[in-house]
DNA sequence: CTAGGGGTACAC
DNA sequence: GTGTACCCCTAG
């Protein structure tokens, strides 16, 4: 893998450094890593370093609260960092109120510059950026989100892609031209960056669930007889994201410029959801509005014994799109190919393990 | 990570 | 009871 580029590590840091539940040292050993990353270059980068002071001064459990606020004080007084505290901080006598302060402080940073930037190709942003988009940005656009989603988007602008030839050339891209190669390898990107706002959400803020429409059991999903083509993608060549972004971050501006000179493509996704691991919950009612205040990477421990059956996982029946988009991925990326596919719907297969997938096919196959 | 075996739930 | 759907476990 090659090593990250500065701006491609700039744009990792500055997400990290306002995501509290990435603990203090990791966050500084990432700063401290190569290429170097100046903090000064990003306001939430510059608060979050400045809110992690402040954490670590406040979170010493053994020391009395007196003490506590010495630290937290001589934290506010920081000539680097006291910029970044609004004057209210410095002025609270009181370690509990200061911390539910701080608290507040962590939960109104700004969005990322990645968060923004997926938000404004899948977000809140992308009726308007897609609008605007002319054929070759609208292209570029298609690699990063994939079918489903884009299809989603353009609903919602009352437009068909499969009027645009262009689409469909590469789409239908037999394996082995260079478009198609070139298809998967920003696809591969579309699945990191959509890893990516996944977590993001987790942790900023409200993440509007999108459900699939509960279409009831299918009649007319049918696997094809003869085991798909496996067009395995292993050993492509990969295009880096930050060649993926910078261009269609140029293209973007182009068509709709934003805010802001240096306008990014990793822009925050408001509809890309991310789960906490844990085991009991069922995610699709009960999600926290405001997600960054999740403090700890601890996890319930699993009882153990043997596990009464199906008390992990509530039964959920497929819904058409799923079968219809399984068919789809097997066919694009083969059998087998269960992660692939998985990436590459992160939508309608948010839900579905890997597993889940491999089992549903089989079941397909045999029954159909 | 994937394939395959096998258990349980559910509809008929 | 039977067939199917969904899920879990485990070996490679």
């Amino acid at each position: 893998m090659p090593p990250l580029a500065a701006a491609d590590a700039f744009l990792v840091l500055e997400y990290l450094a306002g995501n509290r539940r990435v603990p203090h040292p990791v966050f500084s050993a990432l700063l401290a890593a190569p290429p170097p990353v100046t903090p000064h270059n990003s306001p939430r980068l510059r608060k979050g370093v400045a809110l992690r002071a402040l954490d670590l001064a406040l979170s010493d459990s053994d020391a009395e609260a007196s003490v506590l606020f010495l630290s937290a004080r001589a934290v506010l007084a920081e000539p680097d960092l006291v910029s970044c505290f609004p004057d209210h901080l410095a002025l609270c006598d009181d370690v509990v109120v200061l911390k539910r302060l701080v608290d507040a402080e962590w939960a109104s940073l700004p969005a990322s510059s990645l968060e923004a930037a997926a938000d404004q190709i899948v977000g809140a942003g992308a009726p308007h950026t897609w609008a605007n988009a002319d054929q070759d940005t609208r292209r570029k656009l298609h690699l990063l989100v994939g079918e489903s989603m884009e299809r989603e988007i353009l609903g919602k602008l009352g437009q068909d892609r499969s009027t645009d030839p262009q689409d469909d050339e590469v789409a239908n891209a037999p394996s082995t031209s260079g478009a198609n190669e070139a298809d998967r390898a920003q696809q591969d990107d579309e699945a990191h960056l959509d890893r990516g706002n996944g977590n993001a959400d987790h942790v900023q803020e409200d993440c509007a669930h999108r459900p699939q429409e509960p279409v009831e059991k299918t009649t007319d999903a049918r696997v094809p007889k003869k085991p798909v083509t496996s067009a395995s993608i292993k050993g492509k060549g990969i295009a880096t994201s930050s060649h993926v972004t910078e261009q269609i971050a140029a293209d973007n501006n182009k068509s709709h410029p934003v805010k802001g000179s240096k306008p990014s493509l990793m822009e925050r996704n408001p509809t890309a959801c991310a789960y906490e691991w844990d085991d009991s919950g069922d995610s699709e009612h009960e999600r926290p509005q405001r997600k960054r205040q999740l403090p700890t990477y601890e996890r319930e421990p699993r009882p153990l014994g043997p596990r009464p059956p199906f008390l992990n996982r509530t039964r959920k029946r497929w819904t058409e799109i799923e079968e219809k988009t399984l068919i789809e991925g097997v066919e694009k990326y083969g059998k087998g190919n269960w992660m692939q596919i998985k990436i590459a719907y992160p939508t309608v297969f948010a839900e579905r393990s890997t597993v889940d997938l491999k089992d549903k096919f089989r079941n397909m196959e045999r029954y159909h």
